[in-house]
RNA sequence: GGGCGAAUGGCGGAACUGGUAGACGCGCACGACUCAAAAUCGUGUUUCGCAAGAAGUGAGAGUUCGAUUCUCUCUUCGCCCA
């Protein structure tokens, strides 16, 4: 008999797919629609394990649903501006459009490899002008209606890319790419007004049920709603300043205040520009970067005016004004008052500075001499030496006692902060989006008229100039608005900004017009499951929210805010790394194994090879897998199936190659018994009643209803498992009697089940039996269900000891004379007392008995 | 430092609302086929024990007739925030 030909089979069904437009979606008001949607990939050159998996989540998904008779939108696209674009082309001096437009090529050839069920007539591309230009209308519209600005903001500066850098782009003070120690630089800037739905966004995390409840912690964590107080300041000395304002969380510390700390940014540091230390010490400043853990980490440094600032609650008191380097101007005011005892950044400035360091909480334990040393106190207790506030507890009392005397004493009031900042979407890059606003001579701002539009990325670029290539481009700078000559803005938008619509995008993505069409929008949005990695969880995720709130502001049409009804984040596809003899990292290609358990270099088997532990592939460690290559060698389903086996989805799972290969044979094994039953259908007669008849409505019966809820559940490890237990249980059962119709129906039952999993063979399986192609998924016949006999647990003072089997719904008097019947039991309750029953019907009987 | 999550055989992992722990796969062992090997097929495989049996889901406690599942403490690991 033949082995399974993968690579024709295939073959064959994908061009199948495609010549029968299968996957085409179609809005239909007479069916349930279903958006199903995986993160669309950056085109960097080939597929990774890490695509085959997300895809083949989704793909299992829509291919269900299809099969249940929802309208399925299955789409995918090209999330195609960015960085990498632009360093390859510098490197091979290919122009960003056409390197990405050959990985797109490349790339959307392995998705068809994988059999995905994607209808690949909305792909669409974020590079395409066709795309771009619906986001600058976008950009314009939000403009209009105030949720886009322009100011003048710190930002981290990547000194050898010569671009900023989001707060998430720095680790460590460096940059992420370049590795470029990251500089504080001001730059005028375009702003998205997030901040302005910060309470929403927070808010209506709680409606969304299906997404990870980790996900909305962390979102809730970022967008940080702080509730605390607003409390004014007097100041006294050589300049002319009356009072700073501070937002502080904990003002029931005020008594613990020994210094006010200011941003170098506030402004009264214009009342010290002349002085040539303090531009000293400004410089220093902006050597730390701006994210929370580079100030955190990096050393306090303060710079001490002549000022003094009067503490509000004790008016006798007067402490020092400083600036301080881990003061931000774009939290709470710029000034925060200093409290050492409470607060380890304070601390550690006071005892750097010689600072009075006063204790005001003790913890709940300890007396009132409790005093604070090297480690703040941040904890709960009771707050101490603070007068009229003594005795409270600290902090939720405290906090709001204090702003209630803060209050009455008009000296500050109740605030609500939140730690989400307004979106920076500047980029100092040539491979993005043009953002569609000009400047005239006097630097006025002039919005592009929307007629005007699109603003196009110029082609031909010298993208070896330092900094923004579009710097450059005099020409192409040039622009007339209202009869006025205005230069075109040289920065181009933030990538999340491309994709913060494209879900919207694929419902319509023929859409001359604008980005969209209403009635498509309205029919498939939202999106009914979004699939992606966790990485994405805060910013991505977060800026489409924002986006669908920016769209259905002011806007009769449109009122959706949330964009995604379902979240799904699957783990990420991890390999053991392999290092050689000089820590250098070695490919799983470069090694040989024997016995499984001694590694070496290929071919030198002197060589000493040492294995780490399984992490993320990444090209770095060299532990990546290639798909194409597994595609290649044992074919898409096998290596679907492989994906889904071996771990949850949601959890990380590490690549295995015997799994592999596991999966390769599933899929061979599988199609041989095709065969044996294929045969075994034609041999058999239209008898009814057969002995195997019943086994079978049975197992598939349980197993429609099994992988209904392993479905629904995303357990689709268990999927797989299920289809090796069907695989065993059909390979025995085959030696049986069947009608011919009970065994033909469960047999495509059993296949329509798999098809998701597996589609090309599974095609070729319902081909090869003649069976109808176009399918649906098979209801449970609940009858098959019931069993008519139980096996009842017995357990001993609630130790198992055995089991029985029973007909169903049997009384406990029954039971009981069952297990005196049997000698193997009868010994745990001979000579004993029996103290208690405990009986639960169809399931286990408990005899409590006297030792 | 804070938040969230996880811990089950040699390994990856199952176990719906507390009710037969270890499904399924890998690996391993034995057997069949073969001159031999690979491939394939079959059988077995938590540990201890010849067996009857006992122990057993990171550690310790608690609730319960009964806990992998619920509660508390601790340990280790992972992720996020700092």
């Amino acid at each position: 008999m033949d082995r399974y030909n993968f690579r024709k089979i295939e073959k064959k069904w994908q061009d199948f797919w495609i010549k029968n437009k299968s996957f085409k979606s179609k809005i239909n008001h007479n069916l349930k629609k279903f958006y199903c949607l995986e993160m669309f990939p950056y085109p960097s050159g080939k597929i990774h394990m890490g695509h085959v998996r997300n895809y083949t989540i989704g793909d299992v998904l829509s291919r269900y649903k299809s099969l249940q008779g929802y309208n399925v939108l299955h789409p995918m696209g090209w999330d195609s501006f960015g960085m990498p674009a632009e360093n390859a082309a510098k490197e091979n001096n290919l122009h960003p459009k056409v390197w990405t437009e050959k990985n797109i090529s490349v790339m959307k050839n392995q998705l068809k490899s994988l059999g995905l069920s994607i209808d690949w007539d909305r792909e669409i591309s974020t590079c395409n002008e066709d795309y771009y230009k619906h986001q600058q209308l976008f950009f314009i519209e939000m403009y209009e209606k105030g949720l886009i600005y322009r100011k003048e903001n710190y930002v981290n500066w990547d000194p050898v890319d010569g671009t900023v850098l989001a707060n998430e782009q720095v680790i460590d003070g460096k940059g992420w790419r370049s590795g470029a120690i990251v500089e504080r630089k001001k730059l005028n800037q375009w702003f998205f007004n997030i901040t302005k739905f910060s309470e929403n966004l927070l808010d209506s995390l709680n409606n969304l049920n299906n997404w990870p409840k980790k996900v909305k912690i962390m979102q809730t964590n970022w967008i940080g709603k702080s509730f605390g107080c607003e409390i004014d300041f007097k100041i006294h000395g050589d300049a002319p300043v009356n009072n700073i304002k501070c937002f502080t969380t904990r003002p029931d510390t005020l008594f613990g205040f020994s210094f006010l700390a200011v941003s170098v940014d506030h402004p009264i540091s214009k009342f010290y520009e002349k002085d040539p230390e303090f531009k000293k010490f400004k410089n220093e400043c902006s050597k730390t970067g701006t994210t929370e853990e580079s100030i955190a980490q990096g050393e306090k440094i303060g710079f001490k005016t002549n000022l003094l600032a009067t503490n509000p609650l004790n008016e006798s008191e007067k402490v020092p004004v400083y600036f301080a380097n881990f003061v931000l101007m774009d939290y709470g005011f710029g000034a925060v008052f200093g409290c050492p005892g409470h607060d380890q950044r304070d601390l550690d400035f006071a005892l750097k500075y010689k600072l009075p360091v006063k204790t005001v909480v003790k913890p709940i334990d300890e007396d009132d001499n409790f005093k604070v040393e090297k480690e703040a106190f941040t904890g709960s207790g009771i707050i101490i030496n603070s007068k009229f506030l003594n005795g409270m507890k600290a902090p939720d009392q405290s906090i709001i006692e204090t702003i209630k005397i803060i209050e009455k004493k008009n000296i500050g009031k109740k605030t609500i902060n939140f730690r989400l900042k307004d979106w920076g979407v500047s980029r100092q890059r040539y491979w993005g989006c043009p953002i569609p606003m000009a400047y005239d001579k006097d630097g006025n701002v002039h919005p592009v008229p929307k007629e005007q539009l699109p603003i196009k990325l110029p082609e031909n670029i010298n993208l070896k100039a330092k900094g923004n290539p579009l710097n450059y481009e005099h020409e192409w700078r040039k622009i007339k608005i209202n009869g006025l000559d205005c230069l075109k803005e040289t920065d181009t938008l933030d990538t999340f900004v491309d994709s913060s619509w494209y879900f919207l995008r694929f419902c319509s993505p023929k859409s001359k017009e604008y980005g969209f069409d209403y009635d498509s929008v309205k029919y498939w949005m939202p999106v009914d499951q979004y699939i992606g990695g966790v990485e994405h969880a805060i910013l991505h995720l977060l800026y489409s929210r924002f986006f669908m709130r920016a769209i259905t502001y002011k806007n009769k049409d449109y009122t959706l805010s949330e964009p995604f009804e379902s979240l799904f984040t699957q783990g990420m596809v991890c390999h053991e790394t392999f290092k050689d003899k000089n820590n250098n990292w070695l490919s799983p290609d470069d090694i040989e194994t024997k016995d499984g358990k001694k590694f070496f270099i290929k071919n030198h088997p002197d060589s000493v090879v040492t294995v780490g532990p399984a992490e993320s592939m990444s090209k770095s460690k060299k532990n990546t897998i290639d798909p194409a290559k597994m595609i290649e060698n044992y074919g898409a389903d096998a290596v679907r199936l492989f994906i889904l086996s071996d771990s949850p989805p949601e959890k990380d799972v590490q690549w295995s190659d015997q799994g592999m290969l596991a999966s390769f044979k599933f899929v061979q094994k599988f199609w041989t018994m095709n065969n044996r039953i294929k045969e075994k259908i034609e041999s058999c007669t239209d008898i009814e009643n057969q002995e195997g008849d019943i086994h079978l409505l049975k197992f598939t019966n349980q197993l429609i209803n099994k992988i209904n809820s392993n479905l629904e559940r995303f357990n689709y490890n268990v999927i797989v498992a299920n289809m090796y237990e069907t695989y065993n249980f059909l390979n025995k059962i085959l030696e049986k009697k069947f009608c011919k119709k009970v065994l033909s129906d469960n047999y495509k039952n059993i296949l329509i089940i798999m098809s998701p999993v597996m589609p090309h063979i599974i095609s070729e399986c319902f081909t090869s039996n003649n069976f109808n192609i176009s399918q649906k998924w098979p209801l449970v016949n609940k009858k098959y269900l019931e069993e008519e006999t139980v096996k009842i647990v017995i357990q001993i003072n609630g130790k198992k000891k055995g089991i029985i089997e029973t007909e169903k719904n049997v009384e406990e008097k029954t039971v009981m004379d069952l297990i005196l019947k049997e000698d193997r039991m009868k010994k745990y309750i001979k000579n004993k007392k029996i103290k208690k029953i405990i009986f639960v019907k169809n399931r286990l009987i408990n005899i409590l008995v006297d030792d």
